[in-house]
DNA sequence: GCTAACACGTGACAC
DNA sequence: TGTGTCACGTGTTAG
């Protein structure tokens, strides 16, 4: 349908058919040398007869003007999507040379991830469930480094749960950030914010995980806790 | 330091100068014209006196091929880089037609106010400072569409604090999802995430920053409270 | 040599 | 009108 008009603009005003195109560092060259520099405009050979009026600029230059600014303005926008993408890259646990898909991927976990962990976390969600419930989710890192761990555990109520789960994470050397319990009719929900030591990898959900998993199959051996229930700490207005 | 040879290699090929170039939907019709089908390969007219052997693909034949895989795996990088961009959109509020630029920017601004609201909810931060503070920020969405805020107060305790608090939530139309209070040393902090009407805008958070203002305020021109203290809700392990 | 990733310049299109 | 955004094909470079 179109047509290379720029190159043959290109040929026609370098006068050969040889240009330079393409290595970094060379869209300078390429401006000073094509479009739009005064030195360049003043000389305007290719219309010798022009008469000086509001058409101060002939077509040519006008086109090559326009492809000038163009040009630039593709340099600027793809200058503000990268700078995006860098800070991005400073964001998350990645080094500056992955790549950009690689990076984007991330990005779609990460926020997926973060949302799970902020707005989804409805009441529905914090409130004990009927059934026991056991969920390990690798999230964040802190400040100086180490993997933060979201654990968060549903089960029926009873009296060593708190120092069983206290020498569980005291095993694993996670240390708690943040902690929340919920109960209701006897059952209860803990969600823990756990940092992991700096030696530790992804791969420690696994051992809390597993840790959790016992300590939910001596719960449900034992019999119901007798002691005073724990307050409910869910605040409802 | 190079020269368009492929241009000249199209020119030569199609035995003109003139040829299609641009407009989108176009690589298909491309890639059959000019580069690596089969009925094109076959009819290798530039190399009449090539012997059938090893070379069965003459210089041009391969070059072309080279050419058209590496426009195919370019195109595939894009579509994987937009997918993901895609899926980025789906997954923040905002339509399908926001810029790259502007969603990568919401992009960046979503993944720290998350890490935020997330890792960096140290102990420190959790536990309530010597200063008054007043923190609110806009953060997700609900599944139905209402925002969703996250309010931190952190003030000198007093009786009348929480049915203040409950009061404000209730005029400003705000629904509770989850709330918790840390106290230590007669202070208070509260972390509330709180979902707003359907009707609400970004700008809602002014309305609850001003309204939290105006309860620091009336804290504390209050005398301390003399109740028993709210028993202290942060779990240290 | 080839694969993957990048920046660039360009035509098309929308507002 | 121009101004901005996008997809595309290409040249270049690293592993």
């Amino acid at each position: 349908m179109h047509q290379p008009e720029n190159h043959d603009l290109y040929r026609f005003l370098t006068g050969n058919g040889v240009f330079n195109v393409g290595p970094y560092g060379f869209p300078e060259v390429n401006s000073c040398e094509l479009a739009g520099m005064p030195s360049f405009c003043s000389s305007s050979s290719y219309y010798p007869l022009e008469v000086s009026g509001l058409a101060d600029t002939p077509p040519q230059d006008r086109a090559l003007m326009a492809l000038k600014n163009h040009k630039e303005a593709e340099k600027r926008r793809r200058e503000r999507i990268n700078s995006h993408l860098d800070k991005l890259r400073s964001l998350l646990p990645c080094n500056s040379k992955t790549d950009k898909a690689s990076l984007l991927a991330k990005v779609v976990q990460r926020v997926k991830e973060l949302k799970e962990q902020t707005s989804e976390i409805t009441e529905l969600e914090a409130l004990p469930s009927e059934t026991d419930e056991i969920t390990v989710l690798s999230g964040d890192y802190t400040s100086d480094g180490r993997l933060i761990f979201k654990a968060s555990l549903c089960c029926e109520d009873r009296t060593d749960l708190m120092p069983d789960l206290i020498e569980i994470l005291k095993s694993l050397h996670l240390k708690t950030l943040k902690a929340e319990m919920a109960t209701l009719g006897g059952r209860i929900r803990n969600v823990l914010i756990v940092a992991a030591d700096k030696d530790h990898s992804i791969e420690s959900v696994h051992f809390l995980q597993n840790a959790l998993k016992s300590l939910l199959e001596r719960s449900s051996s034992s019999d119901r806790s007798k002691r005073r229930r724990i307050l409910d700490r869910k605040m409802v207005m």
